[in-house]
DNA sequence: ACATCACTAGAACATCGTTCTAGATTCGTC
DNA sequence: GACGAATCTAGAACGATGTTCTAGTGATGT
């Protein structure tokens, strides 16, 4: 595993290529052959590197998440108190999202197709352990006393249900401190009492 | 298996027949063929009547949103207090989704893929015009004084954020009394104070 | 009887993701 | 340095899919 060349590793270039091209057309539209003349390298080489379609995609969501948690300071520290710590999930998900509208919408679409592409399913994986992850954190809150105790689907959906769909909706003209008024919202919907 | 309906339209039997499908196994994993074999029609049948395949999913879902909208009843009278009106549009979609789960995938689904296929365009628009009328709505209601006057993407995304991102969680183990929450959640999040 | 037209049928086509076969390159070991 | 094995690259071939093409069939109006 030394990938010891500095500037041309072929699974980096091809993984390159096929992030640019994901983010300009969406992963439905780009074809393996736009990949190929993107990267330069052969349809060998890329199923080489990559069992099909969806690990490309599969490898691209795993930066992506990555960098978007790795900036996430102090919504993932377990000591910090709930309002804090979901004040600023949410407003950094839409920090985030309105900053990176192409990564928003690959994103987005891979996950919506991860339910019926079979080989995006290690991708519905993924977010599915993210997805427990939050869970897990949620029930901590819970117990603190720190906010109602309500069926996860529920507190998912009252915390994060707003941002998505506000993101989707949005597009480039959004509103200012929109990400504020859905940090609190969320905040306010789940308090305890 | 059905050689003859009584009111045999084969336009309907193709319609029939790809809902049928779609609604067992997606959009995307129905092929032309699954559709064929359905049916009984041919491929010419098929595309004598649609266009394409997204033909057949704008047809299938203005009849989904005729049959939706047609029982909002109180959601859509002029007259209605905005409270009214708003929390039997969550809970009446609550319960619509709870109580036909596949029909709400394939929603998603295509919902999800008309911004990336160019097929389902169509779709989009259907989809963009009933969110315009929402809009309007929600325009009359900041008019009386009854809500928060929010720039729209905003107030859709705290209404009906939640109760979509409910939805694709949930699946079929949801809480009791969820529609009630989300209802009175959105109602909390936009009232006018 | 005949022309028209909606409808049906299935072969043919273009494109896509993926697999196959084989040639080139790199690397560890002598 | 030589050589065999593993790694990497290349591009043709394959199977499936959505769509188009060409050729019918049968009812209807004149």
């Amino acid at each position: 595993m030394s990938s010891s060349s500095p500037s041309a590793d072929r699974r980096s270039e091809i993984l390159d290529a096929a992030l640019a091209c994901f983010l300009e057309q969406g992963y439905l539209a780009t074809s393996i052959a736009d990949i190929r003349r993107e990267s330069g390298a052969s349809t060998g080489s890329i199923y080489h590197f990559f069992d099909n379609k969806g690990a490309l995609a599969l490898a691209l969501v795993e930066r992506a998440i990555g960098g978007w948690s790795g900036r996430s300071g102090v919504a993932v520290d377990p000591d910090a108190a709930a309002e804090t710590a979901i004040k600023a999930s949410v407003s950094g998900l839409v920090r985030w999202g309105l900053a990176n509208p192409a990564a928003l919408r690959f994103l987005d679409e891979v996950r919506g197709l991860a339910t019926a592409d079979a080989s995006l399913a290690p991708v519905a994986g993924l977010l599915a352990r993210g997805n427990e992850a939050a869970r897990a954190r949620y029930a901590l809150f819970v117990a603190r006393g720190e906010v109602r105790d309500l069926p996860w689907p529920l507190a998912h959906a009252l915390m994060l249900g707003p941002a998505y769909d506000f993101l989707r909706l949005a597009g480039d003209r959004a509103p200012p401190g929109a990400e504020l008024a859905l940090a609190d919202a969320a905040w306010n919907a789940i308090r305890a009492p």
